[in-house]
DNA sequence: CAACGCTTGTCGTTTCGCGC
DNA sequence: GCGCGAAACGACAAGCGTTG
């Protein structure tokens, strides 16, 4: 037994005036009837004949009789959500004039509203024309019914005739030209959300059965998945293509060459590995993906990505046996005995791929540890690309690796203000820390004062080193004069004071010749010329690591999705681009499953008088909210305000409230 | 090492547009 | 009306990885 729910909106010809509800059980105002939640069993039969809206919300009502509606021919809108109809007379409908929508919700069944109401309609009338004296009830015919995928197939029969009508698809299909069946959109639909989480077809699967829902068959969903992840890779492609010319068209305006652009870039990997540590010697589930984001605009949109993987979904590659040589599509597109950490080899494809679309690379951003720039090096050496590469490093990863350097030089930890070995040591950590958050503070502002003259930051910042290493001895003469950060002489308000780090411990070295060298190598590292020219833009990988971030969360780790891998980065990267909500819609558009607009309906009522007593004004709104409509949907047209008299009862005399206080 | 979970490939079945 | 072919889904088998 399964509930039913119909909602039904009929259009009537007539407007109806007349006094219809005197001596009604249910709630009744002019023709508007309530019979909302009143454990009703059975249609009430005294409904009066002028009734324009009839609604049964959340009763128990099974059975739609052939004269529960007779005689109402004015109804316009009819609900019956929320009960248990499980059959309804064939001619139930008769004296309504023209059904105009039915929709008919299952529980456990994905149903396209609209479906339903054309399968409803459709069986009433050719069930009406067929068999005009039959009495009979038409239901469901569950012995017929077809999942497919998420969607279902129904008919319906007659309880006394032996009628029975056709197979109904209660499912949008995709528009096609092409010959054969048409896939069903929510499937597809279903694949594009699935492929934005890191979920698939076994959890979707639980997930359903959890909720009582029939799920889809595991291959079903897993080939709608195969055929998703290829459109979303086309759909992505096409749109990193016009990311690339969005780019150049905004160089253009701003006067800058729009062959040249400025990047940043970074590889993330998908590595089983830990599931082989001391278990195989052979680790074939390698998987990676390099991405190339401009470093142009404050969006820093993605303009290219490239997924590597060593995973043949035939199951055919050995260390042996290359990309290729097996017969079919490979979905592995390097060899097994290839190295996946080669980044230099990722970047110089995503460059040569840049300059195909006519982009030279600049300013190249990396992480400090990455062979990407060699790529744009060895591209301008060979001839192959005429602009001379600059290679900057990740701030971020540049006072990381500070905070590291510091910490593991073992002669600071010498001069740490503290009397034992186990202090200084943490001292160290806590002072390593301190330096790399001071000496990017210092950075960062003098960026903000001086990042249109390299030189005179440069200048600023040595005399800032000389500042830095007074201020950890406790001298603040030279922060009051060119600190950015620590520009106060009172010790009481120095940056060391006002460090999360070393303000508790009273921190001050001893200043001699040793500690003052030491404390330079320290700012040195950061602040020397060789850095600073390596961080002269303040330019970070930013944009690509929030892309690893997403793609991580879309292909985890311990699962080796051989074939939906290139889908899924493709689906990260155009989640990154556009935004969660309008990529899916983007790509569901691409899929040939549209998202179809929501049309604007109006909510209640709400009413606000001028006056707190007496008569006043009465401005009546209305929203059109009831739902909202999407961007594409209409809003309902019509007076969203209107203003009448309010009257509010008497207002009490001046004695009375006197005599009230 | 066996049981289990997850993904993928192959084959069979069904539907439906198109041409004859 | 019939046959062909494309496309979709489901059943089943196989392979890899994890867990106990």
């Amino acid at each position: 037994m399964f509930t039913v729910t119909v909602f039904l909106i009929v259009s009537s010809l007539h407007t109806a005036c007349a006094n219809p509800c005197s001596e009604f059980s249910c709630d009744c105002t002019d023709t508007k009837v309530n019979c909302n939640s009143k454990s009703l069993v059975d249609i009430p039969a005294d409904i009066p004949n002028s009734t324009t809206t009839l609604t049964f919300f959340g009763n128990k009502i099974s059975t739609i009789t052939a004269d529960a509606f007779k005689g109402l021919a004015f109804l316009t809108f009819l609900l019956l959500t929320e009960n248990e109809v499980s059959s309804i007379a064939a001619n139930a409908f008769n004296d309504v004039v023209a059904l105009e929508q039915l929709s008919e919700k299952y529980t456990n069944r994905t149903v396209t509203i609209s479906k339903n109401t054309e399968m409803w309609n459709e069986v009433f009338r050719e069930h009406q024309n067929l068999s005009p004296h039959c009495n009979g009830n038409l239901e469901w015919d569950l012995s017929m019914e077809e999942k497919w995928g998420s969607a279902w197939r129904e008919c319906a029969k007659c309880t006394q005739c032996a009628y029975k009508s056709k197979m109904f698809n209660l499912y949008e299909e995709v528009a096609s030209v092409k010959r054969g069946r048409r896939a069903a959109k929510i499937n597809l639909g279903l694949q594009v959300g699935l492929h934005h989480t890191p979920i698939s077809t076994a959890s979707y699967r639980k997930i359903c059965m959890a909720s009582n829902i029939p799920p889809p068959s595991i291959s079903g969903m897993q080939h709608t998945a195969n055929a998703i992840s290829e459109k979303i890779e086309e759909e992505n492609m096409r749109d990193l293509q016009r990311q690339r010319e969005k780019i150049k068209r905004i160089k253009k305006i701003r006067g800058e060459n729009p062959d040249v652009v400025n990047i940043q870039s970074d590889c993330v990997y998908n590595n089983a590995i830990y599931s082989g540590i001391g278990k195989t010697p052979f680790q074939p589930a390698t998987q990676c993906a390099y991405t190339v984001a401009e470093n142009e605009t404050y969006k820093h949109s993605i303009i290219n990505t490239l997924p590597k993987s060593k995973l043949c979904s035939k199951r055919k590659h050995t260390v042996s046996t290359n990309v290729g040589e097996h017969a079919g599509p490979c979905t592995a597109n390097i060899n097994m005995q290839d190295s996946i950490g080669n980044e230099e080899r990722w970047a110089r494809e995503c460059f040569e791929e840049l300059k195909e679309d006519g982009l030279e690379i600049n300013e190249v951003t990396t992480d400090p540890d990455s062979s990407a720039y060699r790529a744009a090096e060895c591209l301008y050496q060979e001839g192959l690309t005429s602009t001379t590469p600059i290679h900057f490093l990740d701030t971020r990863h540049v006072a990381s690796n500070h905070r590291k350097f510091v910490n593991n030089l073992s002669t600071v930890c010498d001069i740490m203000p503290a009397r034992l070995k186990v202090q200084r040591t943490r001292l160290q950590s806590l002072f390593a820390s301190d330096m790399a958050a001071r000496c990017q503070a210092e950075f960062v502002q003098a960026n903000i004062r001086y990042h249109k003259s390299p030189d005179v930051m440069k200048s600023k910042l040595s005399y800032v080193s000389d500042a830095i290493v007074g201020c950890y001895c406790g001298d603040h003469t030279d922060c009051s004069l060119y600190s950015f950060v620590c520009s106060i002489s009172r010790k009481s308000q120095s940056w060391i004071d006002k460090s999360a780090y070393l303000k508790r411990h009273n921190f001050e070295i001893e200043l001699n010749e040793n500690s003052e060298n030491i404390l330079r190598q320290c700012v040195n590292y950061r602040l020397g010329p060789g850095m600073l020219a390596k961080t002269a833009k303040s330019a970070n990988t930013q944009k690509v690591e929030a892309l690893n971030r997403s793609i991580r969360s879309t292909v985890p780790v311990n699962v080796t999705y051989a074939r939906n891998f290139t889908g899924r980065v493709h689906t990260a990267c155009h989640k990154v681009n556009h935004g969660t909500g309008n990529s899916i819609v983007i790509l569901c558009e691409a899929a040939g499953s549209p998202i179809q607009p929501v049309d604007g309906r109006w909510g209640s009522w709400s009413t606000t008088c001028s006056v707190t007593c007496g008569s006043g004004t009465e401005y009546r709104n209305i929203m059109c909210d009831s739902p909202s409509p999407s961007e594409e949907g209409i809003y309902f047209i019509g007076d969203a305000k209107k203003l009448s008299q309010c009257h509010l009862g008497d207002c009490p005399s001046h004695i009375e409230l006197v005599n009230k206080e």
